[in-house]
DNA sequence: TTCAGCCTGTCG
DNA sequence: CGACAGGCTGAA
């Protein structure tokens, strides 16, 4: 689900509401919820704390309070929305959702079909230390930090721009229409790319994910943004989903593979 | 580096 | 019914 525009455009669209407002209450309605959402527990040393400020590195979303950070990777199916999502929300049903956080005069609702999503509280001071595995922002990298860790590694160009340790922030969708974009075969080897295919990876990666930002993300099936409404940067996908349709360039039928264990759409005539 | 597994839903 | 889905983990 949400990749990094996704989770950037949930991140504005809170951080306009809940700067400078308390959590007054959390209402948990999962019985798994401890076990599975929360790593560890005490939503109690929440409350009272005012939300200082919100912060987004690749998939994960940090909710700075007084004292205390609330952190939550939404998975395949997470959704963050501010007001009652009963209504307006086709996705809303009672047993998806996971919890309630009320604030002085709003209510933010967690929930996730799926139930791969992640809720965790750490120290303030521990930010870093807790997320120092997570590569730099797929929108934060030079290209000079993109191109040197992609030449110290022999991967697929697909898998690399997959793993968060390297670079954060991509998931299937965006890499599919990255390479596409770029006339990159997904299954190319990291090491045998030219200065030039690199610089074309690079700059497709921030036009691909500052567009579709500006489109508030891509909503497939279940996405959703904090105000419970879709993102439209779906209809300028040329790839992904659209196995067995003609090649927006060459016409030719797009061909469909599991690659880094994740389908994948491309063009093998104009991907090369 | 692969692979099942975690869950629920939809589509053919 | 099986295949597949915006992600990630831990074990083989």
């Amino acid at each position: 689900m949400p990749e990094l525009p996704e989770v950037e455009t949930i991140k504005r669209d809170l951080e306009k509401r809940l700067i400078g407002k308390k959590l007054l209450k959390i209402e948990t309605f999962q019985e798994i919820f401890y076990s599975k959402y929360l790593k560890n527990l005490d939503l109690k040393t929440l409350l009272s704390q005012k939300v200082k400020e919100i912060r987004r590195k690749g998939k994960y979303l940090f909710f700075l309070l007084e004292n205390k950070i609330l952190v939550f990777h939404l998975g395949l199916t997470g959704a963050l929305i501010l007001g009652n999502p009963k209504g307006a929300n086709p996705l809303f049903n009672k047993k998806h959702l996971i919890l309630i956080l009320e604030f002085d005069d709003l209510r933010l609702f967690f929930i996730d079909i799926r139930k791969f999503g992640k809720v965790w509280i750490i120290e303030k001071e521990k930010l870093e230390e807790h997320f120092s595995f997570l590569g730099k922002d797929a929108l934060e990298i030079s290209f000079k930090e993109f191109k040197n860790l992609l030449l110290s590694k022999n991967r697929l160009i697909k898998s690399f721009l997959l793993d968060q340790r390297i670079i954060s922030g991509l998931g299937n969708i965006y890499t599919d229409e990255i390479l596409f974009r770029s006339r990159i075969n997904p299954l190319r080897k990291t090491k045998n790319l030219s200065e030039e295919e690199i610089k074309r990876i690079y700059q497709n990666m921030q036009e691909v994910l500052v567009k579709a930002i500006e489109l508030r993300g891509s909503s497939v099936k279940n996405y959703i943004n904090g105000k419970g409404e879709r993102g439209t940067f779906q209809e300028e996908h040329l790839v992904y989903g659209k196995r067995g349709r003609p090649c927006p360039i060459c016409g030719n039928p797009l061909q469909y593979k599991k690659i880094a264990q994740r389908g994948t759409t491309f063009c093998s005539y104009c991907q090369t």
